[in-house]
DNA sequence: ATTATTTATGAACAAACTGTTGATTTTATA
DNA sequence: TATAAAATCAACAGTTTGTTCATAAATAAT
């Protein structure tokens, strides 16, 4: 086929300036990034920067989106037995492969990174809790805000780890955060 | 003195420097706010907004550390009954001056909005927290980890409500975070 | 009320980054 | 080898930045 061989040097391109882009980002806050600078590091033209992205902060959505379908991809892969411990499972899957790619993931996942973004990675394993919830009738009422500290909770839990250089292990980590956010949610059952 | 008078004019550029800025900030990222605009919106010299600030960002440090110890001066004005339910009187007066203060609560605390503040703002409770926590002998190995999924919890809980409108009242706000937080502790006690 | 001091203004500056263009060269594949 | 796609190069006007300095305005002190 065509664009699969076409590709081959807009995959090149586009690969060095990811990586000359998250090089930047461990350094400096993505506003302080300009694209004359990633340019330069990855040593592409800018005028082929303009051919493929916006600017940084595109550039970034497209490294977002990547990891999400990769993440999606990963844990497809797995398949979950059903004793009813799947969203343990499912966390400590998702702690596994943010270890696998804890560069790109240090960078994202951070504090500076983008909320939504995050948002979405943790979603993949809320929307299993929040099935959960409806079964354990959950009051209504407040489960949106349970959620948001449920969300936000692990996100900083997650931050923290990659903080602190992954010094737990993954199963450690999935019962910790399912511990809390089980626990948490009995008040209001 | 002379400091006071002085400042009679430095405070006007500043107010009208910071209420452009948090304008704008309303209806773009930081990162695409120039100083040009600021100073054009506020009706100030360009000149003048270096003479008082190094760029953006150190202006939106210096409006975050203004309302840091303005809550703080904010709580201290309020005496606490001593009958073990100080936490939550604390908490429920955080909500409260959000509450009036939630024009530009909403800006500083948004998901957009620059975390380590935020987190500055709520260790203002979570130190009451802490003290609380040791007192029930949480196990401390795993400590920190429940701090950082308690105050990035309560921060997701606070941007929710600021989002919704303020829709609940700032007690039954203060009793959620508190009930989510002890509930959450007591499966690490 | 007048003088002295502080602060804000306006204009000008080089430097850097932006986003786009069109002509040219390189690269991959058919 | 021919052809199509992609990357390069140079040039462009336009914007923002950070700084400087002379001048004007506002404020404080005498």
């Amino acid at each position: 086929m065509k664009n699969d061989k076409v590709n081959r040097k807009i995959k090149y391109t586009k690969m060095v300036l990811k990586e000359s882009f998250i090089r930047l980002l461990k350094s400096k806050d993505i506003s302080r990034i300009t694209i004359t600078e990633i340019c330069e590091e990855a040593d592409i033209n800018r005028a082929t920067f303009y051919a493929h992205y916006k600017d940084q902060y595109d550039l970034l959505k497209q490294i977002e989106q990547e990891l999400v379908d990769d993440i999606n991809r990963y844990l497809a892969n797995y398949s979950f037995h059903e004793n009813g411990s799947e969203s343990l499972q499912l966390m400590e899957q998702i702690f596994e492969y943010i270890k696998e790619n804890s560069e790109v993931c240090s960078v994202l996942l951070s504090e500076s990174g983008d909320k939504n973004f995050q948002r979405e990675v943790l979603s993949i394993v809320q929307h299993q809790c929040i099935t959960e919830w409806t079964r354990k009738n959950v009051n209504k009422d407040i489960a949106e805000y349970l959620y948001s500290y449920a969300t936000n909770g692990s996100i900083g839990i997650i931050q923290r780890w990659l903080r602190e250089g992954m010094d737990r292990s993954t199963m450690e980590m999935a019962e910790l955060i399912l511990k809390m956010t089980d626990q948490g949610l009995s008040a209001f059952v």
